[in-house]
DNA sequence: CGATCCATTGAAAGATGTCAAGCGTAGTGG
DNA sequence: CCACTACGCTTGACATCTTTCAATGGATCG
């Protein structure tokens, strides 16, 4: 595909934050929203999303122990959540790409137990939480597509566990490289080429590596000749040996 | 506290299997619907719930692939969640205590994407979900109660993850068993003796461990008289040295 | 231009995994 | 009632992988 654009895809550059755009011509729609709702009920929604102005890179877009008041839609650019244990510690949790909802941490305790970051300058949709709920009484549709986000974080969840549990260093960094691909033809980007939105030091947190086991592991795919990196920018040539990789351990 | 009780809460013997307590006099009821509902609410409630026989040890509540129509409590006894990867390993996701809510895994793609399976003789609380959902039109409360399950049920897996992720061996064993400890303790059983209702294969599937390190980690808990262990039955001796190592490498 | 952050690489240490053997218990069948 | 087997658990020795410690280079930002 397209490289130009698609190594683009992560840079501030090109991207829109334009925060005008309805969710009705939101080209992520599909993604966020992927519910078919009546041309009424869309308009319904839009009304009660906010569109705030873009979160630059480091950037809180909230923090642990906030009030739960709203779940969030990335409209572009990325975040990662991150949890801070007793001791202190940093622990990311996930990251989140465009067209996918964080936030529903909160909704358990009303305070979020997560803050979450903008890895890089970001757009994105603040969902008012008890408006949505008003507006979901009346469309059940919308109320059950929130059940299935949140069941889909779940399963997502379990599959990291499953990764974490099990995998060795290289079966960890090809299954996020995977995740990210996949995600990215969900959203019509390239599967094989793009930038990471995260630093190495977030990488290792997240997969429970350290940043040099992440750098030796990315260095070895590349000598395998399954991936090639240069910086955060990574092309995946053997995306069947990355999958061979990635159940490895399993 | 009362020892002799306590080692038996996990046996079979002792257990209450009945099949006809209803979810008003249920003793775990603040556990497992804890939104103070109206009396006739309770009693509309009880009326979708079904109760079905003993599940046997071994015995599936369900299966992945399954369609989704129910979640269910664990009314006694105790289960275990696991996912089948690509390349047929079992994964271990989670174990389910008494009072404890599963299957919501189901509702993503209405289809079970685990198998839960007893790991003693349990008894089971099926709540029908297109039922659950009607009875939710009407009472808010509880559907916003089944929001915070599936939330709270995200926040452990992030707990989960964060220790997957970054901790030793015997922060992980130590993790797992102030779980088990708080989870007791929050349905009024002992919180430092308790018989493990899982095998060490399973805790080691679950802790991403082998089932030889479970076994030398739990010696060495012992050796460090932070907990006594002899087979299933465990006492913990120093709940804040168990704390400590939890944390420890976090 | 210096300071800082991020990434890479090497060498040594430490932890967990692997392989192998043995023990106790539960369940089975003679 | 007594083998006998199967299974779960424990323990030891060794291999392997990741972490830790340390040094270096490149990029970014003020």
């Amino acid at each position: 595909m397209e490289n130009s654009q698609i190594i683009a895809q992560t840079s501030d550059k090109h991207c829109t934050h334009d925060i005008k755009v309805s969710c009705g011509s939101c080209r992520l729609n599909t993604i966020c929203m992927p519910v078919s709702l009546h041309i009424d009920d869309i308009d319904q929604l839009n009304k009660i999303i906010q569109r705030g102005r873009p979160l630059h890179k480091g950037e809180y877009l909230y923090r642990a122990g906030d009030p739960f008041t709203a779940v969030y839609a990335i409209r572009s650019g990325a975040v990662k959540a991150l949890t801070i244990s007793d001791s202190g510690n940093e622990q990311v949790t996930g990251f989140y790409l465009p067209g996918e909802v964080v936030g529903l941490d909160g909704l358990a305790n009303n305070t979020h137990t997560n803050s979450v970051i903008a890895l890089e300058t970001s757009s994105i949709c603040e969902i008012p939480f008890n408006r949505l709920e008003e507006v979901s009484m009346q469309l059940p549709k919308l109320q059950r597509h929130f059940l299935q986000l949140m069941s889909r974080e779940i399963t997502q969840e379990q599959q990291i566990i499953s990764l974490l549990g099990k995998s060795s260093a290289e079966a960890r960094i090809a299954s996020l490289l995977l995740s990210i691909s996949t995600r990215n033809s969900s959203r019509s980007l390239s599967s094989t080429q793009f930038l990471l939105p995260m630093s190495r030091t977030d990488i290792g947190n997240y997969l429970g590596l350290t940043i040099e086991t992440v750098s030796r592991t990315f260095a070895r795919l590349q000598k395998a000749r399954v991936i090639s990196v240069d910086k955060k920018e990574v092309s995946i040539n053997d995306i069947a040996g990355l999958q061979q990789l990635a159940k490895g351990a399993e």
